[in-house]
DNA sequence: AATGAATGAGGGTTCATTCAT
DNA sequence: GATGAATGAACCCTCATTCAT
């Protein structure tokens, strides 16, 4: 029906042309797709991009995945890999003590989550939360809630075991996580656009928060100041 | 991204003013630009909803603004207002201790930028950092340099005062940049779509911040565990 | 933000481009509409298409009817303007004999729909019923139901006035319907394809068939044949 | 409608056959089009579903049929089995009145084609033919002419034999055509799509077209109006 | 200045067709 | 032969941008 091009000569083509991979596909497309839409969003990331990183046509992209709003909550879903129940595991078992509890889960979180691809998934979440709320609501249910609690439960343990001071349990769970959201933020964004501007050396960040939670800026027993807002 | 076109410089600004009447028009592009541009992102917000939620037609944002790109940019130069010179000089002549500083600074952050419609602009930067490089290096060179640079003469003259302990005072700025990201990051993403999950109260979690990152979790006095990798 | 083209001049160009003309537009395009869906069919005929024979561009169809398909449904809408109230008082106040009154309906029929552009909208229905049966639905209750309606009034008339036989009313109403149906059908078929063919005269056949419906091929007074099937 | 490559002769035709296995396939092939072509149409008819509904892959179509266009073509010319040969010899030796063959005609080829699948081509034909115009002309010389002309024959027989009127033969030759064109377009459009709407018993509904055509809807001996236009 | 009708390049999606297996 | 994964031209529709009024 449609006129053929003359027939382009499969010249030194060493790759086999139109592979037969059913497998394969969908993990290399969510791949791709992952990468640009940390990279550049969404709805900037166009279709005919994704396959092409993934080194397919465009319409091999919509034989896996029927739109591209599918194909972005596969990109969750296929990250999202619920390892919470190993990880609360991990850390009932821990047999250390509370800081270097802390101390693990932060470091952990940075070999595992922050220095991986799956870190990706973190700067799409926030970036795209609010034109995705049912993502959002999701992700909620799946990470942030497991997490925090894992998180709090640490901290519990520390207070309860005289190794942590009187804090405010609740809210010092985002003494944990927002430096190292804040880490995976800056990778993604402002980092990896002036990478000369943020030499950020991952570990020597993890270290200093770590160091800097754990024992406070200030010289321990220095005149308290007054906690008065 | 598109090829914007050299941004033209409205020229009209030469004239005296009469009336004040219009000028308001750019100023509340402005703000509905602002708005959807970080409930949204750039390319998920269509121009003409901007020019709807201010109140005008499609073809008068056009008409200050030459490109989409350009409103992007004027969006995030208005709001970028550089106030560092009058919070150096406010820093500079601060009175009190060190970690009153800190608090202080915290605090303030909050105040006059989390509280504050400002804070789109953080989650704006770094939503589209990477589809804006140029932007990006802009506000590296007129938010976060002297951002950086006002915190850490902070945290060394803390040192210096015998206040603060031997931090690692070049990543401490980060102890207390990543809370404060992380809480406007919040707020506008995650936050702002299932309220009922997120019922983050500002003043206790910068509040709790800064306690934790002022003395630590860890009881004073305990142990010492090692600081090795 | 697009490249713009070396601008062409307009050089000799005397109609007013980008006309500034919204009350036309709509009509305009329905028109065009109904030409091209009877030619080619919904299926085949490309919006593109719709928009150049009605003289504006693509993007103008969309202006005025959001997809394809409510656009198809406006040509329906359109040219279905409920004129029976009116036909059915024309016939009402009748005042010939019952075969003139068939033989009126016939010729009214021809002169009003099928040698009009209204023609088209019966081709069209009966050649998309199926891909669109809320519209065959909707054109059963307005247009085939009042139709069919006073044509069987007709017959009652003529049977009750012994102008007509005994005859099947229900089934006798077809016996008007299809010839029309029939002549209109070719018009917008086979009798385009190819005019050499089929040089169908309308008067003549319109003629033709009022005189055999009323009656009869037979001789009158010969040997009624039997009527068993 | 693109340009069709030209029919690629299957040239396995010349080979002896030996099993009759699998060449079934073209005939389930044709089969199904017909269905989702009268359907649906031509262009709404998608591949995939005609080898889906044959129950073979969508390779397979394309094993039999070149393209498309042609699997359109081959189901016009599978279905339009040239009887007219039989059916001419048929009526050269019918023995009975010229009423008697009117009769016989219609029910014939309501029996013969308007409730088989090969009604179907009808509403096709009529529906695509703008589409197709070769195939409208190969239609009009294999079907159209040596139908039309049939019907001539008897309709000339009947005036001859003093049997009908002095009608005009040759446009009376649509007084048999319309009612079964008709009811045959019904059968696979409107009626279709609603049948409760359409309760058309096929034959109630050609006893009723036969009589009316042979003895007219008037009493017969009542006033002649008169029958200027 | 302000409007909003008009434009048309661009992007998501479909589907006839190909071809390696 | 038969399959179905892969392709990419084509089509529907969007929306940044223009410009006549």
């Amino acid at each position: 029906m449609r006129p053929s091009k003359p027939a382009v000569e499969p010249s030194a083509d060493l790759l086999p042309r139109r592979g037969r991979r059913k497998e394969a596909r969908p993990g290399e497309l969510l791949d791709a797709a992952l990468d640009l839409f940390v990279e550049k969003g969404f709805a900037a990331t166009r279709s005919e991009e994704v396959a092409a990183r993934a080194g397919v046509s465009k319409g091999t992209l919509f034989l896996y995945f029927p739109t591209k709003e599918e194909l972005f909550k596969a990109v969750i879903r296929e990250n999202l890999s619920g390892r919470f129940a190993e990880w609360n595991e991990e850390f009932d078992s821990f047999e250390g003590s509370s800081p270097e509890m802390v101390r693990y889960c932060m470091r952990v979180w940075w070999e595992r989550i922050g220095a991986t691809r799956a870190s990706g998934i973190t700067k799409l979440i926030i970036s795209e939360a609010r034109n995705f709320p049912d993502i959002a609501a999701f992700y909620q249910q799946e990470v942030i809630r497991p997490g925090t609690e894992l998180i709090r439960r640490i901290l519990q343990r520390g207070v309860a075991r005289g190794e942590f001071r009187a804090i405010d349990v609740e809210y010092s769970v985002f003494s944990i996580i927002a430096p190292m959201i804040f880490l995976i933020m800056m990778k993604h964004s402002l980092g990896a656009c002036s990478p000369q501007d943020y030499p950020l050396e991952p570990e020597r960040y993890v270290q200093a928060q770590i160091d800097n939670l754990l024992h406070g800026l200030c010289v321990p027993g220095a005149s308290q100041e007054e906690n008065d807002a």
